[in-house]
DNA sequence: GGTCTGGATGTAATCCATTACATAGGAGGA
DNA sequence: TCCTCCTATGTAATGGATTACATCCAGACC
């Protein structure tokens, strides 16, 4: 491996001048810079970044923990970030916590070992406190979910009334027995939600069924389930709000295999607006997050937190939107 | 930020001791491990990553680099790929080329600079002589797709064979003209998998009509495009092979808007079997990849080169597999 | 008691790049 | 001519951990 030393002794100078031309540094003459530079491109020198990092302490590497990468939502909220972190000179590591609490913690080591500058979490499983704690020492910066109680700050949208535009939707089109399918992981957006829900089904004075919520794992299988039980009832549901669109797919397949036609007997209604939802058949109604925006600010903060070592941890709301398609109106 | 120096004074031994008691070194008395084992957890202290990894010139991080991960192919594989890397104690920095090749130089710069150990490469975009140069002097794989002439190990499946057995199915399902919607990313699996197209077509006695080959982009659009091209034509086909689910679904929806219905008037295959493959009305019948092996397998084989400086540059093919679902039989 | 052995620990070099401080040498002014 | 000042460059300390080599000391053996 080719050291600044190799390239400070071909080029007959110190090392020091070296580092000066790798970092631009002005008072060079230009003789030295071009007769450093040949070198270097002879000799194709690259700098060690660990020597770099530790001497400088910093790794212009962010840490990104999420759930899994297989969920399609986080693609353009991943875009947004990594974009401005590219814009920065910082570097993106994605990492699935698979929402192993082990797993997470590992990974946080990178941010305690100094491997990396600092992180997003997507989905944490921290506790309120650990994540406090992570936050007084290290920048960090919560993107989609975060921790109520947590001292760190966040970026979403507001949960409750986008659920409460959804179900309101619904209700607009005449619907009064509305099913509800939340997830069942903790996040802070499930119970977001569901006050959203049953916000809007108070304020038009339909009274809240407890039997017409389901709490199930996000995805596929969740939405086939809940919906089976639903559609069992006496008086089933003639609409379904589901938090996530995949469980809102599982939800219209599951319709249709019992023959009803979706949306003219079952209404269903998604969120987030992932690519899916556009593409199925019926294409899916559903909440729009601004994904790409979502990652872009949250990156954004986590880059002034480091620059200016600023400390302080507002929450910051971005707009959402309901995309209306043929899930509902047919 | 505590250091081997801060436990090493506190703890009243030299940095050298510490740090033997770090790494489990076996000439430390108990006595001693057990004073310093104390102070480390009394100061919780953190090993700096940096001054380990400059000192032992690795990173134990693997890049990873994709196309975009928003491509729900990569999940699984990434997930393979994660996994042996966890039980090996490497970590795992994932990172989008957007297809682009400045981004791919700048990524591979952490190669260069040794802030990682090793790279995977899943749609490499460097030519030919750059990747072999690469794999000349550092440890890389490629996994799914990969260059034909490069000397750099890789893992794939059979994709001639695969196309072969997907239009094969076709056939012995009766159909006789049957369009082919390949991408146009210049990918070696697109040029395999047109290859299998022919062959199949070939030995069922099928003449080869260029007129059914269609490039596009991958990804729905690019299915609804090319399908509105097919059904246009005076002599449509009754079938149709796609190299993704994603295009295949394009090509439904497309079916579908035209009043045909699907399997009856127009039967559809896609390839990679990635979830919505099997939630889309109608099932698709696709190609199923072993997506988690593939990047088992190729994290296996660069774990081991990296421990044994391994050169040889095998390429090695996993099992793939047809499964048929309602999008051709129904 | 003297010598040898080996276990436990310490000292200091090392990995590579950055940078505060030191120095050399040339330009400009008195 | 001499002195001052500034520019260009070099020297060496620094960041944190690892490890070869040195050292010390206790116990074993003659």
């Amino acid at each position: 491996m080719i050291t600044i030393q190799d390239v400070a002794n071909a080029a007959g100078v110190s090392v020091a001048t070296v580092s000066r031309v790798l970092n631009n540094h002005p008072s060079v003459s230009s003789k030295t810079r071009e007769k450093v530079e040949k070198v270097i491109r002879e000799l194709n020198y690259q700098p060690n970044l660990l020597g770099r990092s530790l001497r400088r302490s910093e790794t212009k590497m962010i840490l990104v923990l999420l759930q899994n990468i297989s969920n399609p939502f986080y693609s353009k909220v991943v875009k947004g970030i990594e974009d401005i972190g590219y814009k920065n000179g910082y570097h993106i590591m994605l990492c699935n916590t698979d929402s192993d609490p082990a797993k997470e913690h590992v990974y946080l080591k990178l941010l305690k070992n100094r491997l990396v500058d600092g992180a997003v979490f997507l989905a944490p499983v921290l506790t309120d406190q650990e994540l406090t704690n992570i936050g007084e020492n290290y920048c960090v910066v919560q993107c989609c979910e975060y921790k109520e109680h947590a001292q760190v700050p966040s970026v979403s949208i507001d949960n409750v009334a986008a659920a409460y535009k959804a179900t309101y939707h619904l209700i607009s089109l005449g619907h009064k027995r509305i099913g509800f399918i939340n997830g069942n992981s903790g996040l802070i957006s499930e119970s977001l939600r569901e006050e959203g829900y049953k916000k809007a089904l108070c304020d038009s004075g339909i009274e809240f069924d407890p039997h017409l919520v389901r709490y199930d794992s996000y995805g596929y299988r969740g939405g086939l389930r809940a919906t089976k039980e639903f559609l069992s009832m006496e008086d089933p549901p003639t609409a379904i709000f589901a938090v996530s669109d995949i469980i809102a797919i599982g939800a219209i397949k599951e319709a249709k295999e019992s023959g009803l036609r979706v949306p003219k007997d079952l209404a269903v209604v998604g969120f987030d607006d992932t690519g899916i939802a556009a593409m199925y058949d019926p294409a899916l109604t559903t909440i729009s997050q601004p994904r790409y925006d979502l990652g872009r600010v949250t990156m954004e903060i986590l880059m002034e937190r480091i620059r200016n070592n600023n400390i302080d941890h507002k929450r910051i709301f971005l707009e959402h939107n309901l995309v209306v398609r043929e899930s509902t109106i047919g």
